[in-house]
DNA sequence: TATCATGTAACTTCTATTATTACATAATAC
DNA sequence: GTATTATGTAATAATAGAAGTTACATGATA
C-alpha cells in the first residue's frame, strides 16, 4: 500500500510557479519535488490538459500558472490529477455472488462513501490562493525561506 | 497504488464462521477469501490476540468467533488488524523545511483528518449483527446461497 | 543553425504486498 | 505411544504497481 504524495507534490510546486516571475522549467521543479523532469512532465501534463498551467518549448519556455490562485481549489488539482484512488482499501469483490460478501461491501461502501464526500467537499472549499496567504503568513512569521532553490537544494 | 482488501476479506470470513456450528479450519476459510492459509493465520492472529476470535490447534481445531456479533464493530475489526492506513495519498514530505510545502500539507492533513474522523465514526457504528442482519435478509429476499463451500468453491 | 525546453514512448528499477515453503508446536483420534 | 490434523511463524519467492531513466522527436528562441 504505497502512499501516492502527487498531490501533495504538485501542490507544492504549483505554489513555487506562482511565486516565480517567469516560467520554471521541469528540471528546476523536479529539483522542488525531488523527482525526476520526466515525471514533472507527466504529472504537470494532466494539469495543462485541463487549463490550470501552460508549458512553453524552447529558450526562456517552462511551466506557468495559467490562472488566477483563487480559480483554482485543491479538489481541481485532484481531478486533474486523474483523480486517482483516495482510500488506500477496497473491496475483496466488487460484483460477489456471495450474499455474506455483498453485505459487507454494502457496509463498507456506505461508510467509505460518506468520508469521499465530505474529503471532496473540504478540497474544494481550499483555493491555491488560500495556500498561498497561508505560506506568506509562514514566511512572515517565522522568518522561514521561501526561495525555490534555497529550501529545496 | 495498491488496494488493500484484508478488512472486507475478514469481515466476509467472520459472518461465515459466525453462520457455522464448529470452528472453520484456515484451509476453509482461504477458500472463501481466495487467498493461501498462512495468509489467513496471518491476518486472523491480530482478531485473536484482540479477543475477537478464537483458534484451536489439533483435530477438531480451527477459528471461532470470541464474542457477540452484536459487541463487535468494524472500527473494532478495522484496529485489531492494526490500523492500517485509510488514505491512498500521503505528504510528499512529513516535516518539510519549505514554508510551502508547510502550508500544502497542513491543508491537506486538515481535510483528510476530517474525512477520516467521520470514516471511523461510520465504522464504529456498525456491528457484525448488523451486517448479519442485512446477510440474513439478503438471503432471504434473493434466494441466494450462504453455503460457505458452495458460495466460494 | 545551435541551443534549450517540452512531449512521449519504451524500458528499468524499486518497493511493498502477497503467496509459498518449511517446519515447529500442540491437540485429538486410534 | 503414534499418527493425524491444525495452528504459529520465520524465511523466501513471486507479483504488481509506481517511479525513475533513457532516448529521441518536436518546437521555440538566440
Amino acid at each position: 500500500m504505497i502512499r501516492n504524495s502527487k498531490l501533495s507534490g504538485v501542490l507544492h510546486v504549483l505554489l513555487h510557479m506562482a511565486e516565480l516571475d517567469g516560467p520554471a522549467t521541469s528540471e528546476m521543479l523536479a529539483k522542488a519535488m525531488c523527482t525526476n523532469p520526466v515525471v514533472v512532465r507527466r504529472t504537470l501534463g494532466g494539469l495543462r490538459d485541463a487549463g490550470y498551467v501552460r508549458s512553453e518549448k524552447g529558450h526562456g519556455g517552462g511551466w506557468c500558472i495559467a490562472r488566477p490562485l483563487t480559480e483554482i481549489t485543491l479538489l481541481d488539482i485532484y481531478r486533474a490529477l486523474g483523480a486517482p484512488p483516495l482510500f488506500a482499501m477496497g473491496n475483496r469483490t466488487e460484483s460477489p455472488g456471495c450474499a455474506v460478501e455483498q453485505a459487507v461491501n454494502a457496509a463498507l461502501d456506505e461508510s467509505f462513501r460518506e468520508a469521499e464526500a465530505l474529503l471532496l467537499t473540504r478540497l474544494g472549499e481550499v483555493t491555491l490562493a488560500a495556500l498561498s496567504e497561508d505560506f506568506h503568513a509562514r514566511v512572515a512569521g517565522r522568518h522561514q525561506t521561501w526561495d525555490l532553490e534555497k529550501a529545496h537544494g
